[in-house]
DNA sequence: CTCATACTTTAGAATAGTTCTAAGCCCGTT
DNA sequence: AACGGGCTTAGAACTATTCTAAAGTATGAG
């Protein structure tokens, strides 16, 4: 339960933790936004800052609880998928669609400049309607 | 020229359009921001404000002569190659590196969403020293 | 060449997402 | 129960970007 992941995150399971990691983890993989996700915490009856919701996306995502994706130069999304999985992203509607790992492939990478190493390698697709 | 390649793509040839078209597009393919590019033709000695600055980059887009590349989520940036190809992200500065189209395939993309084409597949291979 | 007009530029204000501040709160330990 | 350090929060601040509306300018017609 989301307690006992946060405490071996070595987060302190605050109320409003707890809470938020309730709603990221109950289910299914989910993309959120900060404002979506305070919106969703608002609309389940409790209060919790949207200072706080960006506080705790972050340290979530510093703990491995979570993976930023950049794919929109307007704000930033986190996905409760921290696997190895690349994304669709619908830029009509700005949503994100996970593509699983064994699915998709990267190949003839140049190796990174001198000095540099790989820490990850991002795939988008962008699709539109129609 | 600058001036002819303006016209070609429909964009009146203005002062301000013709020394930003000359620096981005005068030698080798090139990353820029709205920020770097203000303050390379500010260094050139010459006047153009930023808000030009981000129309300009944002109407070159629209007429395909740069093409936008988001890897970070706190600036946008604009790349004067508009073909086939991907990119590191050297996130400890800041900077894009470009990966040829030729050496670079993504392979295994699920058919997208029903109703949905793929617009672009983005690669970012995210490098840090060391 | 001159003019009219529509398109451009610009300074400054406005906006939106995000981060910061500092004051009070609360979790875990003693 | 009390304490101390981390946590939360309202509101201010910040930053990249976009908007506004007023002044400037390229272009085609005459």
């Amino acid at each position: 339960m989301a307690t006992a992941r946060l405490r071996h995150a070595g987060l302190r399971p605050t109320r409003q933790r707890v809470e938020l990691a309730g709603l990221l983890f109950k289910d299914c993989d989910r993309h959120v936004t900060a404002e979506s996700l305070h919106d969703e915490v608002a609309q389940a009856g409790v209060k919790v800052s949207l200072a706080t919701v960006y506080n705790t996306l972050h340290q979530f995502t510093g703990a491995g609880l979570l993976r930023q994706v950049i794919v929109d130069a307007s704000r930033s999304y986190f996905d409760t998928n921290t696997g190895d999985h690349q994304h669709f992203f619908l830029e009509d509607e700005g949503m994100l669609i996970d593509i699983p790992g064994e699915h998709i492939a990267v190949s003839g990478v140049p190796s990174p400049p001198d000095g540099m190493a790989v820490d990850r390698v991002d795939v988008v697709v962008r699709v539109r309607r129609q």
